[in-house]
Formats: C-alpha cells, sequence, structure tokens
DNA sequence: AAACGAACCGAAAAGGCTTTCAGAGACGCT
DNA sequence: AGCGTCTCTGAAAGCCTTTTCGGTTCGTTT
C-alpha cells in the first residue's frame, strides 16, 4: 500500500496547509490538533484526518520560539573517550527521551575555550537547560551564576557549592566493597588502587579504611596508590605478595588494576577466590567478564547518575532549585573472584 | 570587575533592545550585526557597542524559523554501549562542532519502534539532515526514500542503495593485516576471529585469504569463527597449537579475541612475537596497551568514518546527493606483538 | 418575542529575526 | 535651481504556531 506521492522533498505540510484542507481556520486547526476543547467534534474529526493526511508534525522551532520553552538540552562533556561519560549520557538522553526534550550534545574535549564556546552556542539555540558530564569526580570549575538557564552537573561536581552536583559516593563505594570482603569472611585485605592525584582513589580508599575501622581491622599496609592500568595491578601484587605473602583479599581501584592483580596472583600460585579474593571497582563488563574468574566489581550506577542529573534539570526548569553535591550509592556486582572463606 | 548586575536570569536580550539602545530600528541592527553592507561604519559600531553591553546573542530558533534551515541535525545511534557508536560520534560532532551546526543526540537502544519515534521528533524539531550510526556493518533497514530531509548512514551501511553509507572496508582490513604479517616474514598464518553472523568477520576473513593468496599461501587450517571473546580466544588457540603447532602468526578479528590468544600461547611456552605473532582488530587501546606485550591491532579509523558521515551529510544538505556504499580504508598500528622474524 | 448563554469558530497578535522596498538625506552635475 | 545618484535607514512582511478575544449561530428561558 505505497503511497505513489508522499509529500516527499517539498516543504513540509504547515498547519495552514491542514486548515485549508479541512476548511477551518488555523486557529482552530490548531486547537483541534491540541486538544483544545473548543471544537465541535466532527469538526476535530475532519482536521485530524486532514493532517494526516498531509503528515503533518508540527514545527517545533515555532512552537519553541513562541512558547519561549524549547524542549532541548544541552549535554556538555568534557571528554566523549572516557568511559564514564557514556553511562551518563545514556542515562540523561534515557531520561529525557522518554519525555519530549532533545538532547544536543557537545564535547569540549577537556578544553575550556571550546567549552565556553559551546555553552554560548547552546544558549543562542535557547536549550532550556544543561547538563555538565566530568570524567573525573575532581570539582570542576563552575560554568558562572549568570547562566539564563539552569545547570546540574553530573560526576564531576562543581567548584561553586551553589550549584548542583550529582555525582557517585565514592567513600560509600569503598564501605560497600569492604563490607563485602568482610562479609566473604576476609580480614586481611589490601588495597591497590589508582592514581592519587584522583579525587575517587583517595575517597574510595578513605571509605575503605573506616569499614575496616568498624569493624576493628586496619588495611594490610596502606592504600597503594599507583596508576589505573593493569600494569600497575601487577607491580603492586609482586610487592604486595613479597611483603604479605599471608593477604586474603585485594580491593582494587579498577577493573584494570584488578586484571593485573590477578594475573600475578595467579602466576604466583594463588587461587581466586580460594586463597584471595579480589574485586574490582567500575564494573566494565569487557573486563570483569573476560577475566579468570569473572571479577567481582563495584558498580557506580552511572546511568542513574545521568537519569538523576535529568530529573534534577527538569525540576530546576520547573523552578525548584536545588544546590550542593547530592551522592548517589553505588552497588556491587558480585562475579567467581570473590567467595566467602569456606 | 564583576558587573554588579548582569543580564543574569531576566529574559535574554532581543535584538530590538538592542537597537533600541543603539538607537536605530531593528532593520539596521540586524543588518549591522551580520555585517551586510548598507550600513555606515560608526552606526555599525553603536550597534555592535550595544549588543556587547546587553551580551546579545541571536535567537537562532527565531533565525531558524525564518531561515527554513536550523543548523542541526540529528545523530540517530542504535546502541551508545557499544564501543563503535562512540568514535562515530565524535568524529561526527567533530565535524560539525567546527562549523555552526548542533547534534541532536538520540539513541534508539537497538529497538525500531523507538528509532521512528526519534526520527519523528526530530524531523518536527526540523533538523536538516540525520546520521545514522549502526553498530555491526551488516546492512539495516533504510529510513525511506521519502524523508524531507538527507540521511547519512555510518558503519551500518543502508540496505537500499539509493541512500548513502559511509563504512569501513573490512576487506581491505584483512588485507593489509596479512601483508604486515607477511612483511614480518610470517608465512604459517592463522586467522581467529568471531560470529560468522557478522559481516565484519567473514569480511576480514575474506580480505585476509585474499591477501595470502595474492602470495601463493594460504591460511593455516581455516578461518575460525566463534565469539568476540577472550574465552574463545583462549579455547581456538588451544585447538590451534594442537593441530598447527608450526604456526608463526595468528590475525584475530578483535583485540579481545587477541589477548585470549596471547595469554595461552605464553601459558604454552610460546614466545610473541618471536615465535608467533599476534594482530587483533579494533585497536581498543585499553587492550592494546594493557597487553604483554602490547598489541598490534587494525585501527577503522572510525573518527574518520563519523567525520566523513558529518561531511557528507553536508555537502548533501547543501544539494549534492550520492548514494551507494562508500568505504574508507583501515590502518595497522604495529605495536610489541608482531615484529620481523630474526 | 426578546433576551440570554453556550458552543463553536476565526481574526489577529505575539514571539525574534531577516529581507525587501521605499523613503530620506547628501552630494555632484547641468 | 533642479535633477539624478548614492548611501543609509526604517517600516513592514514573512516564517509557523498558539492564544486571546470578539463574533456567530443555536437552543433555551422568561
Amino acid at each position: 500500500m505505497a503511497q505513489a506521492t508522499g509529500p516527499s522533498r517539498s516543504h513540509p505540510a504547515t498547519l495552514s496547509d491542514v486548515a485549508r484542507l479541512a476548511g477551518v481556520s488555523v486557529a482552530t486547526a490548531s486547537k483541534a490538533l491540541n486538544g483544545r476543547s473548543q471544537v465541535r467534534a466532527e469538526t476535530r474529526q475532519r482536521v485530524i484526518e486532514a493532517a494526516e493526511r498531509l503528515s503533518f508534525r508540527p514545527n517545533q522551532v515555532a512552537r519553541g520560539l513562541l512558547a519561549g520553552r524549547t524542549g532541548t538540552v544541552g549535554l556538555l562533556t568534557s571528554d566523549l573517550e572516557g568511559r564514564f561519560s557514556i553511562p551518563i549520557l545514556m542515562g540523561a538522553e534515557d531520561a529525557f527521551g522518554a519525555g519530549e526534550v532533545a538532547v544536543f550534545l557537545c564535547d569540549a574535549r577537556g578544553d575550556a575555550i571550546r567549552e565556553q564556546h559551546h555553552v554560548r552556542a547552546l544558549l543562542g539555540r535557547r536549550v532550556d537547560g544543561l547538563i555538565v558530564v566530568g570524567s573525573r569526580t575532581d570539582p570542576r570549575p563552575s560554568l558562572g551564576r549568570e547562566l539564563p538557564v539552569p545547570v546540574v552537573y553530573a560526576y564531576a561536581p562543581s567548584d561553586d557549592t551553589e550549584d548542583l552536583s550529582i555525582v557517585p559516593d565514592n567513600v560509600g563505594a569503598g564501605r560497600i566493597a569492604v563490607d563485602h570482603l568482610l562479609a566473604c569472611g576476609r580480614t586481611r585485605i589490601a588495597h591497590i588502587t589508582g592514581d592519587p592525584g584522583y579525587l575517587a582513589a583517595r575517597e574510595r580508599a578513605e571509605g575503605a579504611g573506616a569499614a575496616l575501622a568498624d569493624a576493628g581491622l586496619t588495611l594490610v599496609g596502606r592504600p597503594r596508590f599507583g596508576a589505573w592500568s593493569e600494569g600497575w595491578g601487577r607491580a603492586a601484587t609482586a610487592i604486595l605478595l613479597d611483603q604479605h605473602p599471608d593477604v586474603d583479599a585485594v580491593l582494587c581501584g579498577s577493573d584494570q588494576i584488578a586484571r593485573g592483580v590477578i594475573d600475578v596472583l595467579r602466576e604466583r600460585g594463588h587461587r581466586v577466590p580460594e586463597d584471595v579474593a579480589v574485586m574490582g571497582f567500575d564494573n566494565w563488563r569487557v573486563l570483569t567478564s573476560a577475566s579468570r574468574p569473572p571479577l567481582t566489581s563495584v558498580d557506580m550506577n552511572l546511568e542513574q547518575v545521568g537519569r538523576a542529573a535529568a530529573h534534577a534539570l527538569f525540576t530546576a526548569i520547573g523552578g525548584a532549585r536545588r544546590s550542593g553535591v547530592e551522592s548517589l550509592p553505588c552497588r556491587v556486582v558480585i562475579r567467581g573472584s570473590t567467595a566467602p572463606l569456606s
């Protein structure tokens, strides 16, 4: 039943086309299509049919001009490459897409100038709000208070506490990770993690330490900061085993580190998880499921962060402003690399 | 020098605000700011200063309504999760961002219904064009010929040859991969790759076979199709070594497979690259640089694909329509896992 | 029969911008 | 002085939709 001649490449139908075809005025056509009550049912039907025949889609641009709200938001990422931005972005896109909001994507490539440029461009397009997604949890410069639209920061909080930021709770993440290891009966727990220049690394270590203290324990040695790489995981494990051969769990700052740790443990003849339990961080599927055994990991619920940011922005557009840093809980995803001591 | 009272949260300045402040009409103000020639230099200067004082940014929505072109495009991905979409998206965003085009991001989550919904929404916003990004290189259903704006398909080509699609040249990729191994003096080359349901897997195998044939050689055994996982890489390697212990190179269908291959090779006492050279596919940094040794891999130049798609769309909006499937060359990134036989 | 609501419809304005066209000065020429 | 020519400027139309408000038609009430 293909239509012989669709509307095709000519100008899309406008409301006045519909009105003409239905034999009413544009005003009536508008009311009919928008469910306004001052239209006779029969007339409304005629208009709807006309609209369908012309496959009329109301021009959101015109609508936006009139309403003062465009139904668009800007999503400003600092680097798409980083794998943390993507899930957040997905969550936000998802939360908005369900409504009638469209998302402009802008990647600043970590450059402040480019970021400014994008902000200007987005404001020129009269977005109703902005979400700023960072690639690390360290605070970042605020876009300022003088913007004409609300802004929500996701993952990387703003350094201005008047702004609203949504971040994962990395201290809590450290706690629940250790809690899981304790629940598995482990007591000699080491922590190998990434670059100490990252707040995430320091906070996770802090949380881990606090959970251990609550149980009357301490970490085996100090937290071993280094790099977010497999290489560091391997190197640190070698040292760890030399110093503390009796360790029975290693909490790692990332899944990459964890893979390095597991490799060296196996090479040195330690069984995972029987002798040593290993936990990662980030719950990055490629790494967790490919490792032997599959890796227990902490998931930061980044999609959730994205959705929460979208939701917060939505309510802020509605007028309800919040501020401060709100942190969302993380969760432990249990796989084969951790198990109770038998 | 902070301004005491910025434009802040009040309505952004409009052109008529600027005109009033400069003491001219909106028409003149418009011409002055847009570089039209029919304005005295002195008047223009006055207008520009007024615009600056009010930090005036022209309303792109109004401009779009008038011009009939909005300076926006829709970027329709089928799944953001997949790692192939991201670089393409970055490339496209980059190519457009440099100009004055803004990108609407929509993720269909692999659902045709949702895709349709997004297309409708985007057309309602009067995007000037559409880029459809797929997650595998197998052809996908066309959006149809009746759309009012040009469409370019990236990575996953349309099944309608009247559409324009930009894809990586996977056959060529298989060729250059084998060429590199041949250049390293390898002659007993095996191919372990992923799911044969993927066109990419079949095409790469085809290209590899062709390059070998050109050299008067054949693969060691047949291409070993399986899954895109480390696990399959390990399993296939075990079988391969049993059947052909003299193999001197393994071309893998993905970096994940390659990591599995390398692991088993090492465990069985084969040195990489001295005894066996190993190549991956996709050039996925996390995997290539973390493996021991770092992995030589074929990069599909996906950012390039994204940029090319953006560029093609741009010219199509300008009126120059192309059609068919255009494939872009891949490149070999050489790291430690391949080296000349000494 | 006159008046009154209710129900329905359409003209017009608004939103911010660009462009066209006509008008206003300024200037030089005959 | 009168005329044509430039150079600037501004009024107004147009883009597409929504909303307000005034007008018309009916049926109902006194």
